[in-house]
RNA sequence: GCACCCGUAGCUCAACUGGAUAGAGCAUUUGACUACGGAUCAAAAGGUUUGGGGUUCGAAUCCCUACGGGUGCACCA
């Protein structure tokens, strides 16, 4: 943000030495303070280009400099050619008034106004409970459509689910053995791929209640009923895992619908005279080796007439793609990324513009306990459920330990360090900082110490008290750059810092009993401090408590 | 075997997407206000960024290669 103010003046200078626009102009936040309050490298990344030394550019650069806006100290030249800037307080202070007017709206962008997108996470079929992979998709989800919101899109969540097919008759099935076993045939097989979970015996020990307990054999009749209960009982088990954990989504797209509405046929027919598929062996295959020869082609349809997967994904695909969103995003697992390649070449084949479509791809979920790692089986059914984890450690860590890693790393989620209520648990580390403002006010007040906006802010000096307002003037970077990277991870990285650099001036500098004037500015800046805190926690979806 | 992801401090991970002396947390060691919440702060120690080549002013980041881990390669989803 600090460049914001920065930024206009070096751009007028590179228009009267002629090397506008070449590059982009980029302003970084020096580690070290002896380079500087900000720094930007283009003198270096023009030297290509103009054919000249960085260092000649640079002095070029700030020859050309005029600020007329009494906020900087000094600019050199150092190092290979960066151009290193030196601030005075009065620039550091606009920060602070400009974030005090943005209040709860300080983070957001117009980077995408007036765009549309649309994130579908978690996805999961109604044949079980939710289980920590879908945590860690819902969590990057959510927050990923909230990085968006912030960025200024329209945004829509989806859940895509199939409540048709061959999963969802094994779960009548199981349902079925479960049925007969409580209702006096303990003996009755159960299915070699079955359900295995305990909550199958809470939906025949349902069925039981409502249509008694005599069926004997698995009729179609029976088994569409016990489908259907299995169906509304894992669908209320999910959404109310995911209420638990602060997830709304506004569309529930069903997979039927595409063959309802006629989707699948006018794709099946579309695919063939476009020469896209062909017919062998009496199945119909894509021709995907035609469009791209790293491919191999699939079967669409089988011989038995029903598709495969792959068909209803693409049409789902294209259905999104219809809808007209600016970016389409998909969360999957890392098990899912054979069908990325296929379904982009075939809506690409479709003529529709994939560069709008993007798949955030996260690896798989390992949980620990004791040292140990926690086997989560799905066919003994012993897996432990994403209800279960929130039920003992809350939705805000849930939600932040899934999210804390880059997507693309592998993830252990250590059950004992999210017990921790201490200092070990980073999210406590966050929220203290709220905890301790709001605590810090209402002791200011009883002193009669009311938070008085007007306050001389040029009374903030302190190293703590600069580095404290630098990571502040970030968060707005900080935001774009996570929504455009799709990185929920850099939110948490940037939370952590900014929570670091004022706990480093809650230390050093006193708030309540030091001069008037200088209490008042303090204030001010814990005021703007526990903003960007608050919204920094709420694009994560956790809470910010007052008291701890 | 082929494709994709990953390999960074003892452990878990960052690194503004090619920038300056690779940084945090935990663990270890040492210190801190008779005052605003010690769920905090300050400091020490810890590295040939898995090995080897290459690209350029400059590489953890890009390319090639070897090794190690994960995932996928169905007429399952």
């Amino acid at each position: 943000m600090m460049h914001v103010l920065i930024a206009p003046v070096f751009e007028k200078a590179l228009i009267s030495i002629h090397a506008h626009n070449i590059v982009p102009l980029v302003f970084d936040i020096p580690k070290l303070i002896e380079h500087g309050h900000l720094s930007t490298n283009i003198a270096m990344t023009l030297a290509r280009h103009l054919k000249r030394k960085p260092a000649d550019i640079a002095q070029d650069i700030i020859n050309a400099l005029v600020f007329e806006d009494d906020i900087v100290e000094s600019v050199h030249i150092a190092g290979a050619g960066f151009i290193n800037i030196y601030a005075k307080p009065t620039l550091f202070h606009k920060v602070i008034e400009s974030i005090r007017l943005k209040g709860s709206d300080y983070g957001r962008t117009e980077y995408g106004k007036g765009k549309s997108a649309n994130v579908e996470y978690v996805s999961a079929n109604p044949t079980g409970k939710l289980h920590l992979g879908h945590g860690r998709n819902a969590a990057i989800g959510d927050t990923i459509a909230n990085l968006l919101e912030w960025a200024g899109y329209k945004v829509t969540r989806e859940y895509y689910f199939n409540n048709a097919g061959n999963q969802m008759n094994m779960l009548a099935k199981s349902i079925f053995a479960r049925y007969r076993q409580l209702c006096g045939t303990p003996e009755y097989p159960f299915p070699e791929d079955g359900y295995h979970g305990d909550y199958i015996k809470d939906i025949a020990q349902k069925a039981i209640e409502l249509y008694g307990a005599e069926y004997r054999d698995p009729t179609e009749e029976i088994l569409f009923s016990l489908r259907k209960i299995g169906e509304e009982w894992c669908f209320s088990s999910i959404l109310h895992t995911l209420k638990k954990m602060k997830i709304h989504q506004d569309t529930f797209f069903n997979e039927d619908s595409l063959y309802h509405d006629g989707t699948i046929d006018i794709l099946l027919n579309e695919l063939k005279i476009k020469g896209l598929s062909y017919d062998k062996d009496g199945a119909t295959w894509f021709n995907f080796s035609r469009i791209d020869e790293s491919l191999t082609d699939r079967v669409i349809v089988k011989q038995t007439g029903e598709p495969t997967y792959r068909l209803p994904d693409i049409a789902y695909h294209r259905n999104k793609f219809e809808r007209n969103y600016d970016i389409i995003v998909d969360i999957f697992g890392a098990d899912h990324i054979a069908t990325i390649p296929d379904v982009t070449a075939a809506l690409k084949a479709l003529d529709y513009d994939t560069k709008k479509l993007k798949v955030l791809i996260y690896q798989f979920v390992t949980l620990w306990e004791n040292g140990e790692q926690v086997k989560m089986s799905k066919r003994s059914g012993k897996s432990y459920t994403l209800d279960e984890l929130i039920d003992e450690v809350g939705p805000d860590i849930v939600r932040f330990f899934f999210i804390m890693r880059g997507a693309q790393t592998q993830l252990e989620f250590d059950l004992n360090i999210a017990r921790e209520q201490n200092d070990k648990n980073p999210v406590y580390y966050l929220q203290y900082v709220h905890a301790r403002i709001c605590s810090m006010i209402s002791n200011a007040a009883d002193k009669e110490l009311i938070p008085n906006l007007d306050a001389q802010l040029h009374f903030l000096t302190a190293p703590a008290e600069l580095t404290l307002i630098t990571a502040l003037s970030r968060f707005e970077e900080s935001t774009l750059k996570a929504a455009h990277a799709m990185e929920p991870q850099i939110i948490a990285e940037y939370l952590r810092e900014t929570a670091s650099a004022f706990h480093s001036f809650y230390h050093d500098c006193r708030i309540i009993g030091e001069e008037q004037n200088i209490s008042q500015a303090r204030i001010n800046l814990a005021l703007i401090t526990k903003t960007v805190i608050h919204n920094g926690l709420a694009i994560l979806g956790i809470s910010s408590p007052e008291k701890m």
